[in-house]
DNA sequence: TACACCCTCTAGTTACATCA
DNA sequence: CTGATGTAACTAGAGGGTGT
């Protein structure tokens, strides 16, 4: 019988390897990519066992739901709890470790199964936010270039009415924004700051990316 | 320490029962 | 009758514990 200790890092083992089972399949490098070459069971067509001379199939419901009430309180399957339950059940201990062991990797399959939906609808929401997050990327530089184009105006309009203004030597190309990277952010915050003393016509400008 | 032996585990497979 | 599905039982191989 094997310790507590190594059960407890087995469980552990299985939780990890559910979520890195990449590195816990190197460690059995030899079931990887190989057809294991595995010796066939006769066929049973007498109705009974190869093997035990017992004729096995379908546990009864009553045993069924006693095997589950004790896997639902801990799936691992200590040899004292084994044959306790095998005499209760009137079964093979043998057949009570199969249970066990068949009911791990039932409720191992529907744990992923359950994992991989989690995962997808995860997925499926994060497009639809990246989705609505591009339109708003997009929403957002238009109305940059609105702006734009209300300083050009602006700054046309001042041209004519005060030609020795410091502001009319202004230059357009110097808060042309640069639009580095994805989304044309980069830079602003250079390219859009005015000294809190300039003004422009009357308006006060200030570096809203800043804010 | 090295080895053999035993036990349990997982993963994959096979055989059989049951049902649509 | 037949194919699909569920599951009991099996196999192979890995790994841990223990005795010698």
């Amino acid at each position: 019988m094997t310790s507590s200790m190594s059960h407890q890092a087995d469980q552990q083992m299985v939780l990890i390897s559910q979520y890195y089972p990449g590195i816990y399949s190197q460690l059995a490098p030899a079931e990887q990519g190989e057809v294991k070459s595995r010796r066939r069971r006769k066929k049973n067509r007498g109705g009974e066992s190869s093997s035990s001379g017992v004729r096995k199939r379908k546990l009864s419901q009553e045993q069924v739901n006693l095997l589950e009430i004790n896997f639902g309180s801990e799936h691992k399957l200590e040899s004292e709890r084994k044959d306790r339950l095998a005499s209760e059940l009137g079964l093979d201990p043998r057949q009570v470790a199969v249970w066990f062991q068949n009911r791990r990797a039932r409720w191992k399959s529907k744990k992923l199964e359950e994992e991989y939906s989690k995962l997808k609808s995860e997925h499926e929401n994060t497009v639809v936010e990246k989705c609505r997050l591009e339109t708003e990327v997009l929403k957002l530089k238009e109305q940059v270039s609105e702006a734009e184009k209300e300083i050009q105006r602006l700054l046309e309009r001042s041209d004519g009415v005060s030609s020795n203004s410091p502001s009319s030597s202004f230059s357009m190309e110097a808060i042309e924004p640069p639009f580095l990277g994805e989304f044309g952010m980069e830079g602003f915050e250079n390219v859009f700051y005015v000294p809190e003393t300039n003004y422009v016509n009357g308006l006060e400008w200030v570096n809203i990316y800043n804010m």
